[in-house]
DNA sequence: TGTACATCAGTGAACGCGCGTTCACTGATGTAC
DNA sequence: TGTACATCAGTGAACGCGCGTTCACTGATGTAC
C-alpha cells in the first residue's frame, strides 16, 4: 500500500481549508480549481482524486465550517451549549458583530460571505447553509432566559439581525457607515435578547 | 437623423429592466449579455451601443432600482417621506418582510438578491448599493417618532433586521423555517421601532 | 408628394481567454520476499 | 538488510464550451430637396 491512508485524508482537508478561505474571499464562481490546488501546492488534475466535482467541494466547504473554523469561533467566544445563559448570548452577539469578525475576510462565517451565492447553488449547498443557520439559532435559543416566552422567535430574529448587520457592513464602502450599522445592530441585538416580548 | 432619440433611450431602459430581472434571478456573473439582449429581442453586438461594458450595466442596474422598481414599491407601501410617522415605519417593515416580497424573485430589492455579488463588484456597483441602503435607513429614520432618542441607530438596526431576515429566508429551503424567520424578524422589527432605548 | 441620401441602431461572425473536466502517464511510497 | 514490485496520489496536456468584447456590415428610418 503506497502512501498512508492518512496522507489522502490530510490532503483532502487541506483542499477544503484552502477552498473555504478562497470562497470567502471571492465567492464560489470566481474561484477556480487551479487556484485552490495551487494554494495547496498541487496541480489541477489531482483534485478529482478527492472530490467528484466543484459543486461537491462547495457543499462540503460550507458544511465543514460548523466543526472546523466555527468551532474555534465558539470556543473563543466562550460559548458552552451545556452551561450557557444570558451572558453567553451577549458574548455571541458581541463576537459575531465585532470589528475583528468584520475584518477577518478569510475566517468569517460563510453566512456572511456567501448568501447570494448559496441561494443559487445546488440543494446540497443550501442544505449545508441551512444547517449553519439552525445551529446558530439553536445556540441563541438555548442560552436565552428560561422565563422568556418566545425564545425561538427571539433566537431567529437575533440571527437575522446578526447576519444582516454583518452582510450590510461588509458590502458598504464607507467605513463610518459600516461601523455605525454594525454597532447599531449589536446594541439592538443585545437589547432584544433581554426583551420580554 | 434616423430613429428618434427616444428610440435609443427606450431600448436602453428595456435592457436595464431586463438585466435587473435576470440579475435578481441568477446573480451578476451567471447572466450573459447574450441572455439579456435576447430577452429584449436584440442580439449581443448591439449591447455596446448602450453600455461600455458589463460592469457599467451592473452599476446602473443597482442604481436604477431606487427610482424604478423601488419607487413602485414605496408607493404601494404608502410611504410618503414628507408626511410619514410610526404607521409608515410599520408599513415599510410589513411590506419589506412580506410573503409577497419573498416570493417576488424578479421584483425584489437588490440588497436581498445580490449582497455577496456586490461585495466583490467594482466600486461603482458598491456605491450604488450603498445609496440604496442610505435611502432605506433615511426613510426609516425620518418616520420614527420624534421623541425617540437614537433614531438613526434604530433606523440602521431596522435596515439590518429587514435585509437580514429576507436574505436568510431566501436562502433557506425549508419553507417552515423560512417563514418563521421572516415572521420573527417582522415582529421584532415592529417592536424595535416602538422601543424607547 | 415622391425620391435619394446620410445616419447610426442593430447584426452576427470571429477572437481570445479561462474554466471544469478527462485521461494516459509518472513516480513516490509501503510491502513482500 | 536489501531489492523488486504493486498501488494510487499526483501530473499536465488536451478537450469542449461559453463568455465578453470587437468589428465590418446591413438596413430601417427621418430629412432634404
Amino acid at each position: 500500500m503506497p502512501y498512508t491512508p492518512e496522507h489522502k485524508v490530510e490532503t483532502r482537508k487541506r483542499i477544503l481549508e484552502q477552498a473555504r478561505i478562497l470562497f470567502n474571499r471571492k465567492g464560489f464562481t470566481e474561484v477556480s480549481i487551479d487556484e485552490i490546488m495551487a494554494g495547496v501546492g498541487l496541480t489541477r488534475g489531482g483534485f478529482y482524486n478527492h472530490f467528484r466535482n466543484k459543486n461537491e467541494l462547495y457543499a462540503e466547504t460550507v458544511a465543514s465550517f460548523l466543526n472546523g473554523r466555527g468551532k474555534t469561533w465558539r470556543d473563543e467566544a466562550g460559548v458552552d451549549p451545556e452551561n450557557g445563559g444570558p451572558e453567553t448570548v451577549a458574548a455571541m452577539i458581541n463576537s459575531y458583530l465585532s470589528p475583528e469578525h468584520l475584518s477577518d475576510i478569510d475566517g468569517q462565517c460563510p453566512m456572511i460571505a456567501l448568501p447570494s451565492d448559496v441561494a443559487r447553488a445546488t440543494p446540497e449547498v443550501r442544505a449545508a447553509y441551512q444547517m449553519l443557520l439552525r445551529a446558530m439559532a439553536w445556540l441563541f435559543e438555548h442560552n436565552l432566559p428560561d422565563n422568556l416566552e418566545n425564545r425561538r422567535d427571539t433566537a431567529l430574529a437575533l440571527s437575522a439581525l446578526c447576519v444582516g448587520g454583518m452582510v450590510l457592513s461588509r458590502t458598504i464602502d464607507d467605513p463610518a457607515l459600516a461601523d455605525d450599522l454594525r454597532k447599531a445592530a449589536r446594541q439592538f441585538a443585545v437589547e432584544l435578547s433581554q426583551l420580554d416580548a
